[in-house]
DNA sequence: AATGGTCTTGTAATCGTTTACGATTTTGTT
DNA sequence: AACAAAATCGTAAACGATTACAAGACCATT
């Protein structure tokens, strides 16, 4: 591995010289522009990554922050971050909380100090004091899938409410009455939005809300079995189950095909969930797929804008619409054969 | 940010004897030691990590190199070894090659220039020339998941073959005659042990080997689809499936629910699959299961003990069992409930 | 006292790069 | 020809840590 010190040598300038030709500085004569080009072919020179982070106190990193790395909405998340930072020279460091905001804490002071140039970041729930010194600070955030009440970072988060409005209006347009909610975690935005939107559809369905119909699971796949395996034991068991979260989603199946329930008759399911994961479930169940791909494109590009310093900082919260598949769109592109994937 | 000038100032120190202290340098005067953790603790210093490898010549950093990262499998593995780094103080960068050797190569090249302290590879297919400048180096690399043939980098494998010989010996337990195998990516270890596990398998069963039989099918949900939707379709279709990849799976499984096939009475379907998905199919597939999070903690240990220079650098290449799940064992977990989760 | 060893601490070089500053040369304008 | 402005390039100081080397203090042994 060679350094800009020896490129100089060979190129018979400083390394201030060879430095600038890099780095693109305008005035240097193109005799001098080309004998350290020859020189850095000559030797294979690439910079050290490590001692430009120490001189510009930047690094061409960027750390995504998740809450639970095995959720294939995140993955999803990653790998979009990672096609578009790749093009434009920057890495990933992708870190996962495990939904602790200790464990979060941890992570973003470790990549501030990795000096990373921004991170995306989904939070964990609870407190999110730790995240105030970041402010306007040198360490750009940018926040993704859930959003901060109290906390002014750009975010990017899809239309939750809206979307969780239209799948519980679906069950309750197939005439279900008693239509269960199995919430994702407390005291994060999406479950929020989406508990809003679900108490609004039964409103506009004339349903009533009631408090025994909702449950709260871990959003994990024994969560989402758990919750679904206790609802459906029930005497007065609800007609329909509309699912907070893609993991729990699977849960909940595993759960009704384990209990020998049949869907959509005896009860039918709709809520969150990857499209991947979706194609499995027979009969077909309404879901909401989020945009994980753009969510991850636009977050980089809001965090490079910061990054760049093009941005006021104005906090931008920019909110995308969901993808709902229903059960008959499903069943359509069945029909349509191989084309469907 | 305090740096550990500092630090030195407020304890009245050399910022020698402050780094002293800090890295546990044996003769510092217990009063000395004190006025340091003391001036330490007041400016909540925190040691700058990229200075500490400009001059170290080392990150705590561990590069994750996969092949595909929204592979569940990769998944699983980076969250061991994530799990795994983080109380040794090491962090992990995850690229993702896309099974592309040259993306292979920059990934490397990079995370060498980084200064990781060593990176986990599951290699692409194809041209591995590129890191034969790695052998005996300073930048250790460990393999999973896949071997390379002519290159002794230690490695953490599964025991395929045997498995691929168990799923088939299966099959042909079951009385099925027409075996086919759903091929993954030609030119890797993982393909060429789980073939010669299922050809082993034939022969052990006294059926034969026939190459029209034998398809291959691009890693991902789309190859699985098509490869069986074309099989089933054929005049001569066979009467059970052998799948190498878990995503592929996923595609079996919805291209027989497309063409309204059950299993196992019309065709039986067994292969390698991701344990959580395994358990939607309906009913339940033999599945082999890779131990992803027992091998990315034991190439994370591997790693660090060449990094720490403890090995003699004889390359040990570790092959782990794999877990085999048969559809009784499944069928056995659904009567236990909710227990099987 | 003189010698030698063990503690304790500081000075300064180093890692590889970027960049402020200044010196020198070239070009342009009157 | 004189002068200003622009172009070109080198010197040296950073960035924040680690560490070789050396020097002084302290102690024990002769």
């Amino acid at each position: 591995m060679s350094t800009i010190k020896e490129v100089a040598e060979l190129a018979g300038v400083s390394v201030a010289t060879a430095s600038r030709v890099l780095s693109g500085y305008p005035y240097i004569s193109a005799a001098t522009r080309q004998r350290v080009l020859d020189a850095v072919k000559q030797l294979d020179y690439q910079p050290d990554q490590v001692a430009r982070s120490l001189r510009r106190r930047r690094a061409n990193l960027i750390g995504l922050v998740v809450s639970t790395i095995e959720n294939v909405f995140f993955t999803e998340v990653a790998h979009a971050v990672e096609q578009a930072a790749r093009p434009l020279g920057y890495n990933l460091i992708v870190c996962n909380t495990d939904e602790d905001p200790q464990n979060e804490a941890a992570y973003l002071s470790i990549l501030d100090r990795q000096l990373v140039a921004g991170v995306i970041l989904a939070p964990a729930p609870g407190d999110a004091r730790h995240l105030e010194r970041f402010i306007g600070e040198k360490l750009p955030i940018v926040l993704i899938n859930r959003r901060l009440n109290h906390l002014p970072f750009p975010s990017i988060t899809c239309d939750d409410e809206t979307a969780a409005f239209a799948c519980v209006s679906y069950l309750a347009a197939e005439g279900k009455q008693r239509i269960a909610a199995i919430k994702g975690l407390p005291g994060v935005s999406t479950t929020e939005e989406r508990l809003a939107g679900y108490r609004r559809a039964l409103q506009a369905a004339g349903l009533p809300c009631q408090a025994d119909l909702e449950v709260e699971g871990r959003a994990n796949l024994e969560g989402g079995y758990r919750a679904a395996y206790a609802l459906m034991q029930r005497q007065d068991r609800p007609d329909a189950l509309f699912v907070f979260n893609n993991v729990m989603m699977q849960g909940v199946v595993i759960a009704l095909q384990d209990l020998g329930i049949s869907w959509p008759e005896s009860v039918d399911v709709a809520g969150f969930g990857a499209f991947a994961a979706a194609r499995l479930y027979r009969p077909p169940l309404t879901v909401v797929a989020q945009p994980a791909h753009e969510m991850g494109r636009r977050a980089l590009a809001m965090l490079l804008s910061c990054v760049e310093g093009k941005t006021a900082g104005d906090a931008e919260a920019v909110v995308l619409p969901n993808r709902i598949i229903t059960r008959e769109e499903w069943q359509h592109s069945v029909r349509c054969g191989s084309g469907a994937i």
